[in-house]
DNA sequence: CGACACTTTGACTGTAGTCAATGTAAGTGG
DNA sequence: CCACTTACATTGACTACAGTCAAAGTGTCG
């Protein structure tokens, strides 16, 4: 299993530990709703936020309860879920880095995020957050239009749950992950430049992600895998072989 | 088919021929996005607003296209669609009076929106209604936070469209649909107190609000008859004789 | 009246779900 | 080092829910 970086990937130092906690080293700087913000909105972000670390399963915004606090994703995949009275689970959301996690302002609210892996945030205390985002109308552009994102991403997934085939949705997970698994620092590909990624969820959650069972899912992983679309090394190591064939499978309901 | 309105509406009169188009008798003023504005930000929204009328199927923004001017809907129904590039529809939001039809500065959009029923709109031409926004704060905010509520629904259909079967689908169509007529102008009892709506899609278009086909529709639509649930005047009119029935309907996947 | 759009109903099929057993890998303690 | 546990994944056999295909029914409009 040999791992080569994408030359063009620029590694860049998060300096997590850093006391001073600047921006600028940061790697969801170009890409999180802090790209673009004047100087004076940036430095007044940045005087609140707060790093943490998250192991998997740890809850960041519990169901029922008024957000702690808001974040933005360094590293790692974040699942927002729902759930009906008797168990039976869907996720609505998969976030990464550069995501915003919580939304301010939202008093309802029947949100349930958690790390899906172990993840790395820069944190804002949802009170301080809040008035920021009252005081800096520009730091509210950049959150409406987020939100708008999120909520065309939503739509998307709503015409995979509803109108997708199983072998389409497992397919058009792949892309996707694959998508957002593309930045700069962040990429990965093997030795023969075929793009690769670490699956964030396990079977069951991959299942209640796209409106299956997992045993479903574990069968369409099988029949990529022996159609020489994907290689899988593990579980949850993917690597695309045919991305053509891919994109047919997302899209296609035969075959 | 008698019609009798709940006591406790207040008909308002629209004036959609006013010349003046005063705000004050907007039968959407308390609800929609110009609810809570100050009166700036109201008389300048209003200065740029005209009335619509348009016919069901008529387009409001079309697939690929900067949208001509954005809406609030008066009276009627509008539905926006996602395709896949085989002609597979899923109706990805379904929008009533107050809500608020199409999104400033978004730049991607393969979105598509539809009167689903006769509908009447007050409109704000779209360039001017982005320089509005961008003016005041105030208006961003009410959209913002009008477009995190419409996040919130979209997830919550995807957990119908996920985890839900047929029977449930169809029984949380139609409370939802009856909670989002239930308004001080547009509730609808029939003589005996039983609440009653007229649904504004078709079978076809319903299967493809939920994920199904219009034949599973129109079998669980008999279902919930056959068991006492609604009633049926015509194939578009329904009356809620069970509710309590039908709300576990809608989360209880055994019958 | 006939044409048309929409809806209902029936018979049959197939995809994905269910239930159950087995496989795999990592971690624990004797 | 090796049983044993635990969590997760795979595979198989069977089932059932919803889809497909086809025909008949209903209502509206010219």
């Amino acid at each position: 299993m040999t791992k080569t970086l994408n030359p063009t990937c620029t590694l860049q130092d998060n300096r997590l530990n850093d006391v001073l906690r600047s921006c600028d080293g940061c790697t969801a700087r170009s890409k999180a709703i802090c790209a673009d913000l004047t100087k004076e909105e940036l430095s007044a972000l940045n005087a609140i936020s707060r790093r943490r670390q998250l192991r998997p399963g740890q809850p960041i915004i519990s169901d029922q309860e008024q957000p702690e606090y808001f974040a933005i994703i360094l590293s790692g995949t974040v699942k927002q879920t729902k759930v009906l009275p008797d168990g039976r689970q869907q996720i609505v959301g998969l976030l990464f880095p550069s995501d915003f996690v919580g939304w301010p302002f939202e008093t309802h609210g029947s949100h349930h995020a958690e790390a899906a892996t172990a993840v790395q945030l820069c944190s804002f205390p949802a009170q301080q957050f809040e008035r920021l985002v009252r005081q800096h109308p520009g730091i509210q552009h950049h959150l409406f239009r987020y939100a708008l994102s999120q909520l065309d991403a939503a739509q998307d997934w709503m015409l995979l749950l509803g109108r997708k085939t199983a072998r389409e949705k497992v397919a058009s997970l792949f892309t996707m992950i694959a998508k957002r698994s593309r930045g700069p620092d962040t990429c990965d590909f093997d030795s023969q430049g075929r793009e690769r990624f670490a699956l964030p969820l396990n079977r069951s959650d991959t299942a209640d992600f796209l409106g299956l069972t997992l045993e479903t899912v574990s069968r369409q992983f099988r029949v990529l895998k022996d159609n020489g679309v994907i290689r899988l090394d593990g579980p949850r190591m993917v690597t695309i072989l045919d991305p053509a064939a891919l994109d047919i499978a997302a899209t296609s309901p035969f075959v």
